[in-house]
DNA sequence: TTATGAACGGAACGTATAGTATCGTAATGC
DNA sequence: GCATTACGATACTATACGTTCCGTTCATAA
């Protein structure tokens, strides 16, 4: 390990926090959230994948969990996108988005950070930023479809965002984990269509 | 814990397993899960609970996964509902769900197991009886429904289910783990009607 | 009634991991 | 160069998994 530069402004004297290390750690706990799952993670194997020593993860993070939260929110969220329609706004932000999660650990990771947050309130603290930096451009599409007249401005958004993603979480949960990108079309068709036969234009 | 019925035939001689101690273990397993989660959760603790020893439990179950996994499987599913419109099947059934739902371990351990199910096959295995036992009911509304004429025959069945419920798997995920009951009307009405402007009749 | 065989609760054990503490060393500011 | 703090390494405590033994209990079969 070769420090560089300060992570952390210190406001006193002694040897800075190495950013290298910092990184490494995080980078390490991806690597491994990959490969074993998330019970399955050991600190002591960051710490040697890392090269670093298991106090210096401890000296930065409280606990296991905490550690695999901010790892896991270094990984890209939805992209902005603005194509002037809807459908192909969320077409596009779902693919791109699926092109991640099925290369990554959030389908194997997400899941049981979920599950653990009911029981530890720490946890909700530190994933709701999480979540929300994820939401955002989504919940835009929906405001510039308001905008433009897509869709009624009487729209619950947050509801109607949901629904769009909603299949994409029931994969997660009940089925494999991955989902093909060839279904975001016609997911993103029926959720905008509805479900009902609608009455012939 | 006085052992009444044999649980399993046993094909030799020998005392048989206490059916008591099976339902003990199962019902003590929930009610941990409830109070402290999944990770938590240890053997011993059940073993206690439950009023029998550890070896009972590892006699029974190879190690404490399938073990939560067979509880949880108690849990109920979905109740089928026929009332004749497609509307109010999937409302009665969610609310009925979400009551369930939002006073087990559901909410808890359903993430974790998907979590850990990506890094254990076994568990794959053991999960999708189950699944598919819940889903059923609702899948069989929307054939219904097709019958009825009330959906075009070219619906995907399967994805309009996870449309449907995907706003509780949301939930679950992102958000707390509970869902207000009274979100289960303007959620199906979305799912049914769709997220855009439909032309007036 | 007695013998057999398996499950029982209880307890001890080995292994592994979380998290803490301590070591001598290295890096920064004064 | 001196104080201070982080560094990697290592030893340590505590806890939980999962296994193995024990003496006992219970149903069946002779």
């Amino acid at each position: 390990m070769v420090t560089t530069r300060n992570s952390r402004s210190s406001l006193s004297t002694g040897r800075p926090r190495s950013g290298e290390a910092h990184q490494a750690i995080l980078a390490a706990t991806l690597d491994l959230l990959v490969e074993v799952g998330f019970s399955a993670l050991t600190v002591e194997g960051v710490a040697t994948r890392a090269g670093v020593g298991k106090a210096t993860i401890y000296r930065r993070w409280p606990s296991k969990l905490p550690l695999v939260v901010e790892a896991f929110g270094q990984l890209p969220g939805f992209d902005a996108v603005d194509t002037g329609a809807l459908s192909s706004d969320l077409k596009k932000m779902l693919r791109a988005y699926l092109q991640v999660f099925n290369q990554t650990a959030l389908a194997t990771v997400l899941p049981s950070l979920a599950g653990e947050r009911t029981h530890n309130p720490e946890l909700v603290h530190l994933f709701r930023p999480v979540s929300r930096k994820r939401r955002k451009p989504l919940i835009e599409c929906f405001e510039r479809a308001v905008e433009r007249g897509e869709v009624s401005p009487e729209l619950d958004v947050e509801l109607a965002a949901d629904l769009v993603v909603g299949p994409i979480a029931v994969a997660l949960f009940f089925k494999g984990g991955r989902l093909d990108p060839r279904m975001v079309g016609p997911m993103v068709d029926l959720a905008l269509r509805g479900i009902l036969v609608s009455e012939p234009a």
